[in-house]
DNA sequence: CCGTTCGGAGTACGAGTGTTCACTGACTCA
DNA sequence: TGAGTCAGTGAACACTCGTACTCCGAACGG
């Protein structure tokens, strides 16, 4: 009962297919979707133009299928770091560390998020925020289901998860920007920042009574 | 002593300058820079290809030109904002306001801004980097002369400074994706992320001073 | 085994691209 | 007033682009 039970014909498919994604994503380095050329994919993947429909029906389509290679198979793994260590220093700096191995390991792909999150396909822009909002109500529940979280409203939780989702996809870009070499210095800024959006979590609620009292 | 004794040359140079500029402004709303074809800027601005040379060596340095346009008077108005209200509630608001205007004022400007960020062409990328670390330096001079800057380290306010800055930029992009309809609920999520990075401000140093304890 | 399916190749088309060149004519300035 | 400057023109260059055809041949299913 594989899960890939496919014939010579679909494996062979799927191979252009991922050689496609492959090729794009390198030519994505240096220009953004939106000036991508369909024959110049499929040059610098050793196939024939028309080849290119039999897989996608745009250059759209196929930015949308790259979203889900890079973002769909990271969920999950959020939750299970902000689980697997209490709330402390130490998830900090875990969490810092988990963004900064993935960068690492596969660059171009964060590069292309960061390049699309905002770029001139809408179909593309529009599949990143989707996944983005998945990861916010994502961290938002892991977050809910801690002591901490007591006397948080749901509207509350999710601004937190909104706020530190955003703030990896800076450091992610902001990592980009700075190459392996200022790798070290980005972490410990971006440390900071959580440690300072930590603070606040920590004294939201002390606030927010004041704010009860003084508005209501 | 007028700052702009041009003849009539200069004049109708500044003229057809500035026409391009919005021309590519307009066209950049759907797509982005690197797309942009040079043919197609002068097209809708009304004259022949040719002429772009006279202005613009690339449709990058059109690029250039379009974020000093847009980020190039935005300097000390931070400052500005940040001086005139003390550290309060209302700072908050003021500041969250004065950017729903603006950009409800010029969308197409900081959509432009927030699309080529990271997008595939760097000089723009490199401009708009720049321009955004001129932010965060002014904010954080800004907030290095207030009295609850006290004991904080050059480094942090500048932290903290890029802190307020990104979330002015995500601030600005996630109105655009709204709409003048959706404007009020990103307004309202926007101040309360704020309101938590203050609140984390406020207890910084406490933390800090305990870390210090805890660590050396 | 044989007819069907279908991923991919090859060719061709019209439209659009960036850039160069010689040229024009209104403005500038001595 | 007359020579010179220069923003903008128009035609031509050699490309690249997306897409529509027809066709091939290996893998498939009964």
């Amino acid at each position: 009962m594989s899960h890939t039970p496919a014939g010579i014909r679909q494996t062979q498919k799927l191979r252009t297919r991922q050689a496609l994604l492959d090729a794009a994503l390198a030519l994505l380095e240096h220009q953004s979707l939106s000036s991508l050329g369909l024959r110049e994919v499929t040059r610098a993947a050793g196939v024939t133009p028309t080849a290119f429909y039999r897989h996608f029906e745009d250059t759209a389509a196929l930015g949308v299928a790259l979203v889900e290679e890079t973002l769909g198979s990271l969920h999950g793994l959020i939750a299970a770091v902000l689980a697997e260590t209490g709330d402390s220093e130490e998830r900090l700096d875990r969490s810092v560390a988990v963004i900064a191995r993935h960068v690492g390991a596969q660059p171009a792909h964060f590069r292309f998020i960061a390049r699309e999150q905002h770029g001139g396909v809408g179909p593309v822009r529009a599949a990143i925020a989707a996944q983005l909002r998945r990861f916010a109500e994502e961290v938002a529940c892991a977050l809910g289901q801690e002591p901490g979280a007591a006397g948080w409203s749901e509207e509350d939780l999710l601004m937190l998860g909104g706020l530190y989702v955003d703030h990896m996809v800076i450091t992610t870009s902001t990592l980009l920007e700075a190459g392996p070499e200022g790798e070290a210095e980005v972490v410990r800024v971006a440390r900071r920042r959580l440690r300072l959006v930590t603070i606040g979590r920590a004294h939201w609620l002390d606030e927010a009574a004041q704010d009860g009292i003084a508005r209501t």
